[in-house]
DNA sequence: TTTTTTTGATTAAACGATTAATCTTTTACT
DNA sequence: AGTAAAAGATTAATCGTTTAATCAAAAAAA
């Protein structure tokens, strides 16, 4: 079976391929081609069920239709709600997303950066992980448009998708000791980025507003090796006194293991302990107690972050607009 | 800045594309270019930091070196994970994955297999929905390379992965039933296909083997609407005399979505209730209780179907081949 | 009738790569 | 030395599109 292309139905109909490359397109606008032959083609095009060939049309065109978009692991929850609301967006404008996977490592994700280069996506969506700064800038540097979204490097500027880390850590905290809770710890990923920076500020500041000193009810475990430190923090918090009378976990994967972790210990949560989680999860939907979380509009930094990159791509928006966009709090 | 391609480097070092071409791709074996001018080849490359234009290649070779992967609903975490492991096996080969998400609707599975198409994926990797024969059956003429995964279409012969549906129900039910469990009832989504239709069918056989008689153990859920129609099944089955003891859910959507409504209900699981569920999840990890569960190898699935997709694409295999892989059974 | 304008189509180059066919120069053989 | 073979490079066509430039015929204007 052929493939067919324009030059098939050029020829079945004795037209040069140029005019139906026009019709096609629509471009045979102000008498570019009469009305009869346009119908044909149509017809024809449609008979033979011709697909435009997105490889050629790239080439010449010097656009793939394509983005990247790089992220630490598809098969977390938030992160591939974040891909699903991107793909479906992205699809309604015409363009293919492909998915690169970092594992938090950077390593992998300049390999996905080159990779993706490689099949001239028009720009990249990336959540970054800690050590991709050089890459970043390579990438500002070549003007390749660009969104960061979740995370950002401080002290370089692009177009970017976050939520109001701060503001949101800060009443979450403020939440528990309202609930009468005296000494809520801290728990995020042993990591230096803004976002974990920023939650833990909130914490923070939030303690002290409440004249509290802290400095050892924070806790940070590493992202490779996850349940196991958290055990061993949740154990040091439990011994300490005056007690830890709850715990306020910094993203989805740690309130997941933290809660874990407690319910292994034997302990009633939200009786024995009070917690403070990030982004919904089936899990704690199941729960008899009720848990309140920090519920990020994921749908939203998608769709954001999505406009932003065709921005720059198609309008060539040079704004490095910053967007902050309000979690919410679910008691 | 200019883009590097084969003609800049040709350029810049008084050579012709086609010698660079040859160079880069190592096709210049027993005496087709110097070393000398190899070597100058591959170092001013690696100086202007080349990157082969894939459209073009593409458009030249007649492949993309990409496939497209179609499943129901990538922020599930059985289908992300899945997802994860093709894609991390497809870069290995050199192959991008590209991923479309139907949400069980067989137009949008449709639309898919059209975007795909035009985006000249080599082959496709297919969850396919209820009412997608006709799409596959096209496929298969154009001799599209194609693998079905986690479901088949009976009726029509394709290569396809999947796990042993029938054998692995059939010791899950034995299971309860060894454990005590006098009444198990089965819940499973309302729609006909193999994969459901199987662990139906594997339910049942055990139940007769086992000397009971039942057609009203059996309820089905929408995938639409799915936690209303949890809630309604198992209020029914919780009527029922003689009472209901345990529950298979043949899904990990509906096994969290059950549990969730018998702990609604106040039920004590593996008390006043025993459950089995389909696949491994962070919730069923949380609870204080055991929950035995089916475990899919999915990472095999993964890679296998794309071992066969792969050989159809550049062997030019027509095997056709069903790969069954086994489930583990987890108590 | 001749010239100009409009209408409707084609030509041909280009995008960036690959590769069969060809050409030229060097080396080896008798 | 003369010729054949080997080595090392280039030419040019091609993949499927797009589109500026051009051309031809018909219609309108002079």
């Amino acid at each position: 079976m052929e493939r067919v292309s324009l030059k098939v139905i050029a020829r079945e109909l004795g037209v040069s391929t140029a005019t139906v490359s026009l019709v096609l397109n629509g471009k045979n606008q102000n008498g570019r081609v009469s009305m009869d032959v346009s119908e044909k083609i149509l017809a024809k095009a449609a008979e033979l069920n011709y697909v435009p060939n997105s490889l050629a049309k790239g080439l010449k065109m010097g656009h793939s239709k394509s983005i990247g978009l790089i992220i630490a692991d598809i098969s977390n929850v938030f992160f591939g709600t974040l891909a699903l609301h991107i793909q479906n967006y992205a699809e309604q404008q015409g363009y293919t997303v492909i998915i690169g996977n970092t594992n938090e490592d950077p390593e992998e994700m300049l390999k996905m950066i080159t990779f993706l280069n490689s099949r001239q996506v028009d720009g990249l969506i990336i959540t970054p992980t800690e050590g991709g700064e050089f890459m970043v800038k390579a990438l500002l540097e070549k003007e390749k448009p660009l969104v960061l979204v979740d995370r950002i490097y401080p002290d370089i500027h692009t177009a970017s998708v976050m939520i109001n880390n701060f503001e949101i850590s800060y009443r979450s905290t403020r939440q528990l000791l309202n609930r009468g809770c005296n000494n809520p710890a801290f728990i995020s990923y042993k990591q230096d980025q803004v976002h974990t920076n920023e939650r833990k500020r909130g914490y923070l500041e939030a303690m002290q507003d409440a004249g509290h000193h802290v400095t050892d009810k924070i806790k940070e475990v590493s992202y490779q090796n996850l349940q196991e430190d958290m055990d061993g923090a949740i154990e040091e918090l439990l011994q300490m006194s005056p007690k830890v009378d709850a715990i306020f976990f910094a993203t989805n994967s740690i309130s997941i293991s933290g809660i874990r972790s407690l319910l292994k210990k034997g302990l009633l949560v939200q009786k024995d302990i009070q917690v403070m989680c990030f982004d919904e999860s089936e899990a704690i939907l199941l729960f008899p107690f009720r848990v309140p979380y920090v519920k990020q509009p994921i749908e939203a930094m998608g769709k954001r972050a999505l406009e932003l990159l065709i921005g720059q791509i198609e309008r060539k928006e040079k704004s490095g607009q910053q967007i902050v966009l309000e979690a919410e709090l679910v008691v």
